[in-house]
RNA sequence: GGAGACGUGGCCGAGUGGUCGAAGGCGCUCCCCUGCUAAGGGAGUAGACGACUUGAAAUCGUCUCGAGGGUUCGAAUCCCUUCGUCUCCGCCA
């Protein structure tokens, strides 16, 4: 959510970063619902004010006992109270149709960000690791010999239809392993707090990351009105929603383990074959809370956190900086993670984190203030996947494949398999 | 799910229709006094929005006593809805 101040003290850059993201100029157009709103507020108060009065008056009159004044000044403000109530509601009509109007506006991009039309114009920043020479055409995750009785997408669209799939096994355990592997390194090493939230979420969190109320249908809602988290970046960010930190209480940094479920509405036809785009899906996420002058930084230090997951795994990838056409709604800037997957020989995003500035902190009025200062300031937040389980799980399994129809499993997740170090081709851990 | 109670400023807590944005206490800030493992006296101490202003301050106004709506000339006080907390019962991982 904008500040309409800041809007109205310098419209010509707002739009000149509006435009930096292909949109065109909006200024024109807030600037004249504020004035409007503001005009209707200044009408409604001042009939107030003397409604007010007249109200005062008539208690003054009322205790000295002057019925006759008493009564005059009633009939008075009797008729003035049905043209206050359109007033006030006529102020209130435009203060709602400027805020829906800031709310459904993205953010503002960094100066920092590349400048693009589409995904095209992306700029890679970093890339680690050499995909693995295989000899043969490597197979796609669904393809592998070993996961044939571990991942079952028939059983899993009879239950629930497609975008779905039913780990099993070896497979399962896996998957299980890469999250606790990405928690235990994200809480020992990246000093994030791991929580455990509600993936059920009210209207007002939607709002305070910016899901809503632009993009409603890429969420599912329950009957009763509550929403699955499309990411526990919800649930994280909206810890310090409506309160005010003390400064020496930031940075705040957590990290959660969660389904998160996405109608991926709009998506219809693609990645429709094995498990990278599911309705639902297992997310390690991390979320921070800064000072703004941090922000930026933090951003950096959120990616290597990122990265380092994937290095630990032995899994090539490169980084992105996304340009301006491709950042997402809330950020002001994103850097996208993207993995080797040697079945589709390409990169695929496996981790985005976005630095989203006051933009989230304006909307569910999240603040801090510093020592010794009065007025309190909206924080920064930022968000990164860190990393998506099921992807990673794709990654270890295409990446670790062999030619005899085995996979070959990272050594730190050996721990956490009761100290096997791979699957037969048979499916069996070993 | 059923029955009931409650939701007031940073905190505690008064206030059941008329100068209440709100007594009192605690905490905090400033000043004075005193002098040492402390105490006493005084003053101050919500926020959002709008007008004015280059900006700020000051000033004026509106709104806010969980939230939203209603009754009334007037509501923290009455009514409705809703969210939350607590207690008892039921059920359950």
């Amino acid at each position: 959510m904008h500040d309409i101040r800041a809007i109205r003290e310098n419209p010509a850059a707002f739009d000149a970063a509006l435009g930096k993201r292909g949109l065109s100029a909006m200024s024109p157009d807030i600037l004249a619902l504020d004035e409007a709103r503001r005009a209707k507020i200044t009408a409604s108060e001042t009939a107030q004010a003397e409604a007010n009065a007249a109200a005062k008056q008539i208690g003054a009159a009322k205790a000295k006992g002057d019925e006759d004044e008493f009564n005059r000044l009633r009939a008075l403000t009797a008729e003035a109270k049905s043209q206050i109530a359109a007033l006030d509601a006529e102020a209130k009509a435009e203060d709602a149709k400027l805020t829906d109007l800031l709310m459904r506006i993205p953010n503002l991009p960094h100066d920092d960000v590349p400048q693009g039309a589409d995904e095209n114009y992306n700029v890679e920043m970093y890339r680690w690791g050499t995909p693995h020479e295989h000899g043969y055409k490597p197979k796609e995750h669904f393809e592998l010999t070993a996961v044939q009785g571990g991942m079952d997408f028939e059983t899993a669209a009879k239950i629930s239809g497609s975008r779905f799939v039913i780990l099993s096994g070896a497979v399962a355990r896996v998957h299980r392993a890469l999250a606790q592997f990405m928690l235990d390194v994200h809480t020992t090493e990246n000093d994030l707090t791991e929580v455990n939230g509600p993936v059920l979420v009210r209207d007002e969190a939607m709002l305070g990351t910016g899901q809503l109320p632009k993009f409603s249908e890429d969420s599912y809602q329950t009957t009763n009105g509550w929403w699955l988290i499309p990411t526990s970046e919800v649930t994280l960010t909206n810890i310090v929603s409506g309160t005010t930190l003390n400064e020496p209480d930031l940075p705040r940094r957590f990290t959660a383990h969660s389904l998160c479920f996405r109608s991926e509405a709009g998506s219809a036809g693609r990645d429709t074959s094995g498990m990278l785009r599911q309705h639902q899906f297992e997310k390690v996420e991390m979320v921070s809370v800064t000072k703004p002058e941090h922000s930026r930084a933090e951003l950096d230090r959120m990616t290597k956190c990122a990265e380092g997951i994937l290095e630990r795994l032995d899994l090539p990838y490169r980084t992105l900086v996304l340009c301006t056409g491709d950042i997402g709604f809330g950020a002001q800037r994103t850097h996208d993670i993207e993995v080797w997957l040697p079945g589709q020989d390409t990169y695929r995003e496996i981790s985005s984190c976005s630095v989203c500035g006051d933009f989230q902190a304006r909307r569910m009025n999240a603040r801090f203030k510093r020592d010794g200062a009065k007025k309190p300031e909206f924080v920064h937040t930022l968000n990164g996947s860190g990393l998506a389980v099921g992807r990673c799980l794709i990654a270890v399994l295409e990446n670790g494949q062999q030619f005899d129809g085995s996979v070959t499993l990272p050594a730190v997740l050996h721990p956490y398999l009761g100290g096997k170090t791979g699957i037969s081709a048979q499916g069996e851990l070993v």
